[in-house]
DNA sequence: ACATGGGGTGAAACAGTTTCGGTTGCTGTT
DNA sequence: AACAGCAACCGAAACTGTTTCACCCCATGT
């Protein structure tokens, strides 16, 4: 019941002064707008479109809607997303905050500008400051495929933390203990959920952490060419490794086909995949799975229960599961030749 | 300048009947509803928030907006689409028919009732009528990636004649004479280009078509590994392959691999590529490519353009070409053996 | 015959935006 | 010093769409 007119009529101005602050027109003086701005903050404004509100919610973009590099990532997140919605009867806007934003209007006003009530974000490398601003300014907002340490932000992710050790343990239990780890080079949770299930998974089997096994590399098909050749050609080779990202673990099937490598007669694989890729390759990828629909939907579900409660809902921390999914690329550790590799087998337990 | 209360005034109404009809309100006498909506057709009635025309458009899906054989293609789609859209302002709007369109409603209701002013249409096996419907009501409306006969309805797509045509004589060229093709089993225009392109290109070189050659199958995986067992185990096999769809291409690489058939030492193959998959293989794919973001891009462009000129501007028919990029997956034919072979080989001119 | 109820409708209230014009104050010119 | 002119700022009014409430009318049951 936060109306154009009530808050105009609250501060002593126009609905039209109210309106023109909305809309960001340049003809208002910076000292009322301050004060419009806030009372809107305080009061909880919501748009509507005669008297009816407006349910709609926006999938923001910090740039374009397209990521190559998460191939049908993005189709499965709106499959979700959409599912999510029907419930409640939102309809999905699409926004590029890149393309609309005006750098002159706060976060809130530009999405009540859109008409929206709530956002779900995508988080990429070089847009947390912004989220964590969003989050601030009290909008409603959720977070997908993403973990922050902020109390304020709402996010969802898949925890790959089980099915990751799961993974590594699998190539533990055929008897790899030569096994690399091929890491984004940026730091986010979900890649450190994996680390963390690497070192775990390897201290638990007794075995102690090879720097040169590890390679922190950008999410990209010459990664893993890159991955690929380092871990063959070192003196002791690895036996197997563990990709932590889709374009990477293709980069190294590729590059093992080119080269003549037996997957996974010499070397297993174990990638990560968002979508479908890991059955579009021969052998099939025994991989990391997370389920993109059911991050949508449930984003788009806590969302607009939290818009439509009469009171606001607690923050969201959700993770959901993995799953780790055995294919053709893991295969026992073939037997070594060098003395080195003999000495690393006895540190097994 | 068709307000509702312009309409209403008009035909003796209450702008409240007017807008129940609108928003499909089931309390509205069945003969004013018809009333009222033949008149906001011949009036072109737009939505408007205040005073302000809405500046939105809609990306409508029969169903769900995921089409996992497409890959990567819608986001692709969208990324080029917010790029159309961005010259005029307009917003995105995700709809799904399925979802949100009552039965009892016209098209034009659904669209208006959303809020939106014109309508970008997904064309899938089964909603080429639906589509025929739309055109008829008047809505702007253009449908991405197919062809239609009927004159109201606008589409831009790509032309995959020449670069098919190109794929094909590029196979020739290596010495093949024994070329397959992999066709969709549902006739759409995409696919009855190429099918011209490999009569035409095989005509043109002197060779009769082979009928056991030719397979017709769904798009997917296990349809490409059944084209490569088929087309290998022919008495007079087929040297090379071309597969007029991204999933079957792939179902043959994987197939390959999987029964160690060296590509394209023993067979060559070209493929149809949406997005990257052509990269993620090994060897690459020589594949003919269509931008689907110029796909986007265009159709966002002619229909703001349409929705904001002054007068209605002509139909669209628009194509736009495609390429043929040579990678790793087309070779010499091999030298044949059998005696078949000789005598297919002498056919050639 | 009368009460009742529901379908259908309009007036009015209410929601947001823009247009138009007015006030204010600064600046340049005479 | 005075005045013209211009730009920033803002409010009243006009205009747009939606919903609420009350009303009418007619069919139906008692």
């Amino acid at each position: 019941m936060a109306s154009v007119r009530a808050i105009a009529s609250q501060l002593n101005v126009s609905p039209a002064t109210v309106s023109r602050v909305l809309n960001n027109h340049p003809d208002v003086d910076e000292a009322t707008r301050e004060r419009v701005l806030s009372r809107i903050n305080e009061l909880g404004y919501v748009p509507r479109i005669g008297r009816r509100i407006t349910n709609v919610i926006a999938l923001a973009y910090p740039d374009e809607p397209v990521r190559s590099e998460y191939g049908a990532f993005e189709p499965a997140l709106l499959s979700g997303i959409m599912r999510g919605l029907e419930e409640q009867q939102f309809d999905l806007k699409l926004l590029s905050v890149r393309r609309d934003k005006s750098p002159d209007e706060t976060y809130t006003q530009f999405f009540i500008r859109k008409g929206i009530r709530g956002v779900i974000l995508r988080c990429f490398r070089n847009n947390r400051s912004t989220i964590c601003r969003i989050a601030s300014e009290g909008f409603p907002a959720i977070v997908l495929a993403a973990e922050f340490d902020e109390p304020e932000v709402n996010f969802i992710r898949a925890d790959s933390y089980p099915s990751s050790r799961q993974a590594v343990e699998h190539l533990l239990s055929l008897g790899h203990r030569r096994i690399a780890l091929a890491m984004h080079n940026v730091p986010d949770s979900d890649h450190a959920d994996r680390r963390r299930a690497y070192d775990d998974a390897l201290y638990c089997a007794g075995i102690k952490v090879d720097p040169a096994l590890v390679m922190e590399l950008p999410a990209s098909l010459s990664s893993g060419e890159q991955v690929l050749d380092t871990m063959i050609g070192l003196d002791d080779p690895a036996t197997a490794i563990f990709a932590t990202n889709p374009m990477t673990t293709l980069g190294i099937m590729r590059r093992a086909q080119e080269r003549g490598i037996d997957v996974p007669g010499r070397i297993s694989v174990v990638g990560v995949d968002d979508s479908d890729v890991r059955t579009h390759v021969w052998p099939r990828l025994s991989a990391v799975t997370q389920d993109a629909s059911a991050l949508g939907l449930e984003a788009a579900l806590w969302l607009t229960q939290t818009i439509t409660a009469s009171k606001g809902r607690a923050a969201c921390r959700r993770t959901i599961a993995t799953s780790f999914e055995v294919n053709g690329t893991t295969g026992p550790a073939a037997e070594k030749k060098s003395r080195g590799a003999k000495a690393a087998r006895q540190t097994g337990r």
